[in-house]
RNA sequence: GCUCCGGUGGUCUAGCCCGGUCAAGGAUACCGGCCUCUCGAGCCGGUGGUCCCGGGUUCAAAUCCCGGCCGGAGCACCA
């Protein structure tokens, strides 16, 4: 409508009729039939904007600046911890968005404090384990304590030119100065000072915090942690060594300095990253300029939180140390390796992530969300069986028809296979859950799925049912409970891992035709990930519900 | 305090740049039906929104402009 307007102004008048008629223009077209509709796209099909690969493939939006084939990006890691919730984001979206359009994906680990946020060697493996486990596949990765030299290299590079400094002011005295918007007597030395400064760094002449590499800024920038910030620093690594590169190097690059120069000499196009990075984007631009490199494209996106769910770091660590939390895959958590230890797929972690998005905005993915995600995808996977967490036994006087029960493993896929339980004695135990014994005492027919309809016949010592019969039909109009059991001499002893509490339980023993890491549903009770699968004992994860 | 950035049903998100099939679409949650010997999944239907508030521009505003309120982030020799 905007369109016909500007095309052909003079309709502004008679604009009323204009909507009239446009409007009968639509309802026409909305009648039509599907082969109607379709003659009409052929005829009118060059007027029609069709989307592009990029914008079919994916529920991502187009990404701006990008071309096919020629999109690369990254995703920037810490190994100082693990991969969590909050670090999908960044990571499910720079993939997705090089597999849209044919570019690159590169890892790099950001490993340059050895001293206040000190990188461990496990966990570099562990992040590129979990990236591997989301089936994500970098097509390089890097280490910027490999990269220290060509850090130096553009250093002097920035020094030779004039727009850096070595600055021996203390930190304190740096910022007073700075806050005033007042240059400190170390920004008016020649390059070659500079230089010879700068040497003395990389020579061991300075102690931590006497010298530092600055970019020369704006002094009246408004924000001013982006006036002259510092570049490269000292690091006693006598006393924190590298778990790398050891006690090699003791000038490391601040996260602005290698980032920067990392983004262009890996060819990245498009960068994803937390909001908190939104100043960052304008301290690298004095790199970029005063090199004249190409800018990436940045895209910052808002946090993410769970309710109830701890994604902060030094949280999580501090909880281990104090023993809230087992480790970083304690079900509590949500990190990876606790959602992975739980049985969350790769895939519904991915579809959440998508569907957050990129959005600028702050995000509370509830709970909810995640599990009924995960369902769909664990739904078709899980087979079914029968597990009791707060055992409670009951026995009855076998009737003769009941001698081989079979349950189907997956009700939808009958091809899977079936659970066998073979009674033969005359009076059989079964363990319920005590839960639902409370539907037993109430002396109402209740139904054992898959044996038949009961009653509670007496609860002395021990508690005795009786069978009625077997009329599914009649079970369900008259609403009977269907209720899960485990023959006590077909189980096996089952520890039921939650995130708050465990349960010593039972499952049928049938579980054993199942692998370490496969999702199961406990009918009933819910979805868990099978954490060890013994000859006398199993351990489940609970998912969700 | 200063500087940025956000605010669409309970939650998440599409639409906002380029105002008009948007009296707002999807997902989740909730309710009901079908299916099912699970309180699952699937399919179908339903409840739920003053598009933060106020003003302005316009024939027309979720969309543009101004003011306010609320929320977030940054203000490290961390990343």
């Amino acid at each position: 409508m905007g369109k016909i307007l500007s095309v052909k102004p003079e309709y502004r008048n008679a604009i009323k009729d204009l909507i009239e008629y446009i409007k009968s223009k639509i309802e026409y077209v909305n009648s039509l039939s599907q082969d109607e509709l379709l003659k009409l796209y052929e005829e009118y099909k060059d007027y029609v904007k069709t989307p592009t690969k990029a914008e079919k493939k994916s529920p991502l939006p187009p990404l701006p600046n990008a071309e096919i084939g020629k999109v690369v990006t990254r995703f920037a890691p810490n190994p100082d911890f693990v991969l969590h919730l909050g670090s999908l984001r960044p990571l499910i979206i720079s993939y997705e968005y090089a597999k849209i359009y044919e570019g690159r994906f590169i890892v790099r680990f950001e490993d340059t404090d050895p001293r206040t946020k000190k990188p461990k060697l496990e966990y570099y493996k562990l992040i590129l384990d979990d990236i591997r486990w989301l089936g994500i596949e970098p097509d390089e990765v890097y280490y910027q304590s490999d990269r220290l030299e060509l850090y130096y290299n553009v250093a002097r590079e920035l020094i030779g030119r004039g727009y850096a400094y070595v600055c021996l002011c203390p930190s304190e005295e740096f910022s007073k100065l700075s806050k005033s918007g007042v240059a400190c007597l170390h920004r008016g030395q020649s390059p070659s000072e500079n230089m010879e400064l700068f040497d003395k760094m990389l020579s061991g002449e300075f102690k931590e915090g006497e010298a530092v590499l600055r970019i020369k800024t704006d002094l009246s920038h408004p924000n001013p942690s982006v006036r002259d910030w510092p570049a490269l620093r000292i690091i006693d690594t006598k006393r924190y060594p590298h778990p790398r590169v050891g006690v090699k190097y003791r000038v490391w690059p601040l996260y602005n300095f290698s980032c920067a120069i990392d983004d262009y000499y890996m060819g990245v196009t498009h960068v994803f990253r937390g909001v908190e990075h939104k100043v960052n984007e304008e301290k690298q631009r004095y790199i970029y300029k005063y090199l004249d490199w190409k800018e990436p494209t940045y895209i910052h996106h808002g946090r993410l939180a769970i309710p109830g769910g701890i994604l902060s770091k030094s949280k999580i660590l501090k909880g281990i140390r104090e023993g809230l939390y087992k480790s970083v895959d304690d079900p509590k958590l949500a990190t990876v390796p606790a959602l992975r230890r739980r049985g969350f797929r790769p895939e519904a972690l991915k579809n959440i992530i998508l569907r957050v998005g990129i959005s600028p905005s702050n995000a509370v993915i509830d709970f909810s969300l995640l599990a009924s995600e995960n369902r769909k995808i664990v739904d078709r996977l899980a087979n079914r069986y029968f597990g009791v967490r707060n055992p409670f036994k009951v026995y009855f006087k076998r009737v003769s028809h009941i001698d081989l029960i079979k349950i189907r493993k997956h009700p939808d896929y009958p091809e899977r296979g079936v659970r066998r339980f073979e009674f033969r004695d005359e009076y059989i135990s079964l363990y319920i859950d005590f839960e639902d014994y409370s539907n037993i005492i109430s002396r109402d027919p209740f139904r054992l799925i898959g044996i038949g309809n009961f009653i509670l016949e007496e609860a002395d010592k021990q508690v005795k049912i009786r069978y009625i019969d077997n009329d599914v039909k009649k079970a369900k109009k008259e609403g009977y409970k269907f209720i899960h059991w485990v023959p006590v001499d077909h189980s096996i002893k089952c520890i039921f891992i939650y995130p708050d509490t465990t349960y010593e339980g039972y499952s049928e023993l049938n579980i054993l035709d199942e692998k370490v890491d496969s999702v199961i549903q406990f009918e009933r009770i819910g979805y868990f990930r099978i954490e060890d699968l013994g000859r006398n004992n199993i351990n489940v994860v609970f998912a969700h519900d």
